[in-house]
RNA sequence: GGACUUGUAGCUCAGUGGUAGAGCGCUUCAUUCACAUUGAAGAUGUCAGAGGUUCGAACCCUCUCAAGUCCACCA
């Protein structure tokens, strides 16, 4: 053994190692009880941020659960981060010199796809790096054919009970970014501007947007307000610097009697609570503001203007008339911006579709209240629980072109909207027109993340070997029989065999092992025939293929995606059983606390909603996950949120390199109580690569005494107890023991703190300081046997929190053929 | 405006009503022994402040102060 661990020349080997040998599939316990963790997707265009690193936390449960012999999947995936993602493709085609409107929707979307398919592996290797144990033969996009298909389900399902309807809504519109934003994707940031008293014929009003008078329908007044009583369902005449107009005064409680002088104008067109009051007092809609951000023709000699130069010159010329009171200065409020590109949000009238949160969010709350999901840390639940008790209806339209787009088809003749499953619609159902056209609009990308978890398991068929690659070398046709060549550790006779395309994940056909030679299994009968969609000849299949997908070019090599097409439909593949009947609910969805509500709280809604409606009613199956587990941020060494504004983000493949992966992992686990924020501490990563290096050193002692006579012991706690005759030596294994009850008690109430820290101390300050120190004069081969044993022990306990190093111990020590991956937990 | 989190050694942070803890840093000594060292010993605290509950409070309650985060957003 070398005199230092080297992590760089261990960890990708290692890892490729146990990715090579299955390790990570969940079948390696075929016989286990089920435990499950979702990946939470990283966006497929960005690298990772440090963020991503603390999913460690599911790395440690999963090697955990693994080792107890769960049957433990851990599912990757990726988000295809719609808006987020354009964005920054956008920004890609300025350096070039282009725009989005150079090109067409589908010519833009094949450039997106081609980009992010591109940047895609590079988060993945990232994945790896960390080493995290994830089923990559499972990994899902959030644009797969076969979960796009579900996401349509589940919209036109939520569609068909009235749960999502069109309306026109204000909605908060960046007018620089081209789409209308969720609440969520609003911030609000303290600004300086005037505001105008202006006069109202008899009345003065205060307002910060004189320029979107030409949409005001009314004046409001409080009440009770004894000002204004007698102005009160009156009209008055007004002076504007388009001439002279009549505007009714209404009534209404919303108004601050307080602020300016009590009068407010009416623009429901361009204010949230303007519109409010319009509904309320059915007062029209009158829009003066263009979706571009400049002024329309209801301005009249404004028109064309943007909304900042027309303010301007809208407040010159009521100066000019003497229509203008006072201004003041110094008027400060909050404006909401666009939280991408910072330009102010114009609210704005416009038909979206809307999911009706409401119903949704009232079982999603008494999910939580009756414990049916456990929330950890506790204070957490509050949050949750907040958000959902003042839930408000979830604009889930967005005008890009990157993203799922709904499957919704308007009838040009009736205005009927025709909602499918995803399939092109073109008679109308309700006047059997025919002249449909379909909305321009995407999904909201948490629409689709909102449903991961169902529709991952669903779209998983893990139980079935998956085939074609890498576990399938070629493929010959004899007659009508089709052969396929195997890699001889793939399969087993009887093992039945699912043909998936490689590249869109679809699934072309099941099969059943019948016959094996010594290195390959070569013959499939695929007994079940139904599944096959039969053509008369291949010329048939082509154009079948070609007339719905006719951007793509078919050839007869194209065959395998024939096959994939035609079996690409979920209602032929219900009675399959998927990963979706041994998995949900998932046994634990671990995120950073920050998208409790942008994530988790929307996973939870339609989660539930999707189990009632397939007709789940018992209600342990209808949530989506069993417990939430909740990390807290990473912050810069100085404390401060990383971000790319800041210019403090810490790359955490730099760190890998320079600690290794066992170092980073331990560091972010060790000295932090679940769901708080943690600064990035280098000499907490140097103490941690520290202790690697002493793990390593421990080994080095063991191997130097065994010099070559004594085989190090790989004996149960209980038997190494046999063994124990020195009383240190008995003292030894007893300790060792209790650790392991501790730490098994601690990774199962999720305090992977005091787990970490235990560990460190045991290893270090008891093990070595102590017990080495001693044995060290006196071994003998019992103990020895007690020395190997107990620190193999040890080795196991660590390993869900450092594998790479434990596994490169256990490897040199306990020989190559043993893995301590899939090895027994010291205690069961 | 509403809510949440945090405040403990020089720094980063654990802490479960019962003697105040770790890592890094600091001081002294030992050491080339499995250990880019490591080991032994040591110094360092008004547990943000005030009040209360309790035999006993860093911990429970109230208030104040400070830092941070989230939500709602009134012209």
């Amino acid at each position: 053994m070398d005199k230092i661990y080297n992590h760089k020349t261990t960890e990708e080997k290692i890892y490729s190692l146990w990715e090579e040998k299955g390790f990570f599939k969940p079948e390696v316990n075929p016989k286990g009880k089920p435990y499950s963790i979702i990946l939470p997707p990283p966006n497929a265009n960005a690298p990772l941020h440090f963020g991503h690193a603390m999913y460690v936390v599911e790395d440690i449960l999963i090697r955990f659960h693994r080792m107890l012999g769960d049957k433990a999947l851990w599912l990757p995936g990726a988000d295809h981060a719609g808006f987020e993602t354009q964005f920054v493709f956008e920004k890609k085609l300025q350096i070039e010199g282009k725009s989005r409107f150079d090109f067409e929707r589908e010519a833009l979307f094949g450039l997106i796809w081609d980009f992010v398919q591109g940047n895609r592996p590079v988060m993945e290797g990232q994945l790896k790096r960390l080493g995290f144990s994830l089923d990559w033969t499972r990994k899902k996009f959030t644009m797969d054919q076969d979960i796009v298909k579900i996401v349509h389900e589940t919209f036109k399902n939520l569609f068909d009970d009235g749960l999502v309807y069109r309306a026109e809504r204000l909605v908060n519109y960046c007018t620089y970014d081209g789409t209308s934003f969720s609440d969520l994707e609003v911030v609000y940031e303290e600004r300086k501007n005037p505001l105008y008293y202006i006069k109202y014929g008899p009345l003065v009003l205060a307002t910060t947007r004189p320029e979107t008078k030409f949409g005001d329908t009314a004046v409001a007044v409080h009440p009770d307000d004894s000002r204004y009583q007698k102005y009160i369902g009156k009209e008055i005449e007004i002076e504007t610097v388009l001439g002279k107009a009549r505007i009714k005064v209404i009534a209404d409680k919303f108004v601050d009697r307080e602020f300016g002088t009590g009068v407010v104008k009416i623009t429901p067109s361009h204010d949230f609570d303007d519109f409010e009051v319009a509904q309320r007092h059915k007062l029209p809609l009158v829009r003066v503001i263009n979706f571009d951000g400049t002024m329309n023709e209801k301005a009249g000699k404004f028109k064309g203007l943007y909304v900042k130069q027309a303010r301007k010159q809208v407040v010159e010329e009521m100066q000019a008339k003497g229509l203008i009171d006072k201004i003041d200065e110094n008027y400060t409020h909050r404006i909401g911006l666009c939280y991408k590109c910072k330009n102010p949000i114009e609210p704005l009238p416009l038909e979206q579709w809307f999911v009706k949160t409401k119903p949704l969010a009232k079982e999603a709350i008494e999910v939580v209240k009756k414990g049916k999901i456990k929330i950890y840390p506790k204070s957490m639940e509050k949050l949750y629980l907040q958000f959902l008790e003042n839930i408000r209806d979830w604009n889930i339209s967005r005008q890009i072109v990157w993203g799922i787009r709904i499957p919704a088809f308007k009838c040009q003749d009736c205005g009927a909207w025709n909602v499918t499953e995803g399939e092109i619609r073109e008679k109308c159902g309700k006047c059997s027109g025919n002249n449909l056209i379909q909305d321009v609009d995407t999904f909201d990308t948490w629409f689709s993340s909102g449903q991961w978890p169902y529709a991952t398991l669903k779209t998983n068929y893990g139980h079935l070997r998956m085939g074609f690659h890498p576990e399938v070398v070629s493929q010959v046709y004899k007659g009508k029989t089709k052969t396929y060549r195997l890699r001889n550790h793939a399969f087993k006779v009887g093992d039945r065999v699912m043909f998936q395309n490689t590249k869109d994940k679809s699934i072309f056909g099941f099969g059943v092992i019948t016959e094996s030679k010594e290195t390959t299994i070569e013959k499939i009968d695929y007994t079940d025939k139904t599944h096959f969609k039969t053509y008369s000849s291949l010329g048939e299949l082509m154009d079948a293929f070609r007339l719905r997908n006719p951007d793509r070019e078919v050839t007869p090599s194209t065959k395998a995606y024939l096959y994939a097409y035609e079996f690409h439909s979920l209602d032929e593949l219900k009675h399959i059983p998927t990963d979706f009947d041994i998995f949900y609910p998932t046994t634990v969805m671990e995120t950073g606390y920050d998208i409790l509500r942008w994530w988790v709280a929307r996973m939870v809604m339609l989660g539930i909603y999707m189990q009632k409606k397939l007709g789940e009613e018992n209600a342990e199956k209808q949530v989506p996950f069993k417990n939430v587990v909740l990390h807290g941020l990473v912050n810069d060494p100085l404390g401060k949120k990383m971000s790319k504004s800041r210019g403090n983000v810490v790359n955490p493949l730099e760190l890998l390199d320079q600690y290794g992966a066992d170092a980073v992992r331990f560091a972010l686990s060790y000295g932090t109580a679940l769901g708080n924020d943690q600064s990035l501490s280098y000499s907490k990563l140097d103490a941690m690569r520290k202790f690697t290096n002493k793990l390593w050193n421990m080994a080095r002692f063991i191997e130097f005494k065994a010099e070559g006579k004594l085989k190090p012991s790989n004996l149960a706690l209980d038997e190494l107890k046999q063994h124990a005759k020195h009383k240190n030596d008995k003292e030894i294994v007893e300790k060792t023991q209790k650790l392991a009850f501790k730490i098994t008690r601690l990774l199962n109430a999720y305090d992977f703190n005091h787990a970490a820290q235990n560990l460190y101390d045991f290893a270090w300050h008891e093990f070595a300081d102590i017990y080495i120190e001693d044995v060290k004069t006196r071994i003998n081969e019992n103990s020895f046997s007690v020395l190997s044993g107990t620190y193999l022990v040890l080795l196991k306990l660590l390993h869900p929190f450092m594998p790479f190093v434990t596994e490169e111990i256990n490897h040199t020590l306990f020989g190559k053929d043993q893995y301590l991956i899939v090895s027994q937990w010291p205690i069961k």
